[in-house]
DNA sequence: TGCGTGTTTTACCAATCGGTCAAATGAACG
DNA sequence: CGTTCATTTGACCGATTGGTAAAACACGCA
């Protein structure tokens, strides 16, 4: 089960560039749409040089995901029971934010795997997605049956979560377009904090 | 500029067909993911027989496209002066919440279509959706000096509003994998009303 | 210098891609 | 029936797809 690791620096290094190039590949074009061809010339390779350090298509794709879901959970599971509700959750909101802001292929990757069914992803999605909303969601319930949060719906909750911040990401053609060379990413900031501030906090 | 209508009971049929097809096909793998023999066999229809309704690929992709921004900007068109603001704006997530729920497939077309950078509907995303967005801004700034809903930026209420109820839609393979088979669109209304109203009610 | 290992390229393959064409079929009508 | 036009099909095309094989190259090291 371990994951052979690079022997030379060279190997390390062309790995990284087929992974980036891959990831810029794939994040627009999903897997099916996406070429070899393509990944090649992003990184700068010939296509045989790729299949040298990977397998086939699918495997930089499946390590891309791998990666993705190792780190894309992150910001969720640092939602804890310590401080005040509301601050863990505008928090998990920032944390949110800066990925999209930081890696936007990264969440156009997610995007579009999931677009296309999750083919590839929708085990890990039962087996480590479900459980961790499972369990923030009796974390946000108990706050509320506590009296320090309003009463919502933690699934939708956290849906809308997701939806707000990666929209920024998934359609940041969109979001360029209607706000013309304006960054986004500071109003969205103010405006997701006032959102879940004003709807959160008890009456 | 007219367009060419079909002469026959049996040329719109087959047209239908094809463009029904298409949807399925284009709003799970993008354009460059889909290939003509898969909506060929989702038609029933052989090959050459799609090209004798459509001259090609991006035609019936552009056609699909067309027809989407057609609808797709009508509840937003619909949100008017008239009427309490803030009835109005829940009346618009209704609306788009509904069209999650009827035509999941055309959000993710043009999902897919968002992804990729839009190579064919940037122009319109500047032409008719900017302007309209614009307009709706200028409306919504107006409640907000006249004191008849919060103070918040109108641009990221929209795009709250896009994502919220397009991620039913778009990501519903993981709301689904999450919610394990309870439907999510009633929760999300109930939800979204109590946000919105939470958010937008002045104090 | 030569040797072995790691890396890259050239040439190539079968399968699939979007699309064409001409022939075959179907249906309406006198 | 035959004619005409709309429709459908099979055979095919060049380009592109993911992937392979083997030779060429690069480099460290004795």
């Amino acid at each position: 089960m371990t994951k052979t690791q690079p022997r030379t620096r060279i190997q390390e290094k062309n790995r990284k560039t087929i992974l980036d190039a891959g990831l810029d590949v794939f994040s627009k074009y999903g897997f099916r749409g996406s070429t070899l061809d393509q990944i090649a010339e992003a990184a700068g390779l010939s296509k045989p040089n790729l299949l040298y350090y990977f397998p086939s298509k699918e495997a930089i794709h499946v390590e891309l995901l791998e990666m993705l879901l190792d780190t894309w959970l992150d910001p969720l599971r640092e939602m804890e029971h310590d401080g005040d509700p509301i601050e863990e959750i505008l928090s998990y909101v920032h944390r949110k934010i800066e990925m999209s802001r930081e890696y936007p292929r990264e969440s156009r990757l997610f995007a579009n795997e999931i677009l296309q069914g999750a083919p590839r992803i929708l085990d890990a999605l039962s087996d480590e997605l479900k459980p961790l909303v499972d369990e923030k969601c009796a974390l946000i319930r108990q706050w509320i049956s506590e009296g320090r949060i309003a009463e919502v719906d933690p699934y939708h909750l956290i849906f809308s979560i997701w939806s707000m911040t990666q929209h920024y990401a998934d359609f940041a053609v969109q979001v360029d377009t209607i706000m013309e060379g304006k960054d986004p990413f500071d109003g969205a900031q103010k405006y997701l904090d006032y959102l879940f501030i004003s709807m959160l906090t008890p009456k």
